[in-house]
DNA sequence: CATATAGCTTACGTAAAGGTCAAGTATAAA
DNA sequence: TTTATACTTGACCTTTACGTAAGCTATATG
């Protein structure tokens, strides 16, 4: 039997390479995000290869405009059963397809929005020329 | 010489009218979005056409994505020259062409999340086909 | 006159995503 | 051993756009 030799980080450094800061890291945890990480003797927090992928993947979310408290939702079906990915994962196709509905209808919104700003801006521009905009 | 007579409106009347609330044309004032109004003899606020439209626009504005704060930059020139729309308009122009980017971002960034969503779907659906995907 | 309704000011509360400070502990280097 | 970092928890601070409550005044109506 072989014993599993994990490289382990501290949160300084962890937030270091990934250009957030080490109370981002622990607010995570607070909420739940990141689940509680191993301590040293003095309680130092150290993290292996897949919490800092899934610190990866939070902060790619985020990124992309996915809020904390939808992750949340997300974490949830996540957390409950970790144990088997063969009975979670028709769960989690369910969420990606309503996650996927959702990004659709988030870009509509944003088209829709650009739209009508655009309008709006070639009316002022309008204006601007000289031209005499109806009462609206 | 005649004197002008305007039509008056309360902040109850106002809010009602356009859908929001008397704290909301309260707080404008209280940011200096709206500039003080007249007032009654029991010091009642009361808003003729001019403010009314001030109010329309403000909340059009609003309505496009552009925060209290923006405005408030945008009240400046606004309240200096307040006769000549013309001033105001091109730092309009400019906020409102900042804002298409900003949106045009936005969805760019949703379509990249909707490939990376659709992506890891894919894999996961190749796991319930029995199918061994690659670690990433 | 009493009540109802609308208005007034002052001021604290809220959510999101952390920032910042305080006071204490642990570990490494000089 | 002293000093310098890095870490810990706890708790209050920040911003935006108002919500909400308290306590008071003014106007309309029965």
């Amino acid at each position: 039997m072989e014993i599993k030799q994990e490289k382990l980080v501290q949160i300084g450094e962890l937030a270091k390479t990934l250009g957030i800061t080490t109370r981002t890291i622990r607010y995570y945890e607070e909420i739940g995000l990141m689940g509680p990480s191993e301590r040293l003797g003095g309680g130092t927090r150290t993290y292996n290869r897949d919490d800092i992928l899934r610190l990866k993947f939070i902060l790619k979310l985020k990124e992309l405009g996915i809020s904390l408290k939808e992750m949340q939702e997300l974490a949830k079906n996540f957390d409950i059963n970790q144990q088997s990915f063969g009975t979670i994962t028709p769960k989690l196709l369910e969420i990606l397809d309503g996650h996927i509905s959702k990004v659709d209808q988030k870009i509509a919104n944003l088209a829709s929005l650009r739209k009508e700003i655009v309008d709006y801006r070639s009316r002022i521009s309008d204006i601007l020329q000289g031209h005499v905009p109806e009462v609206s």
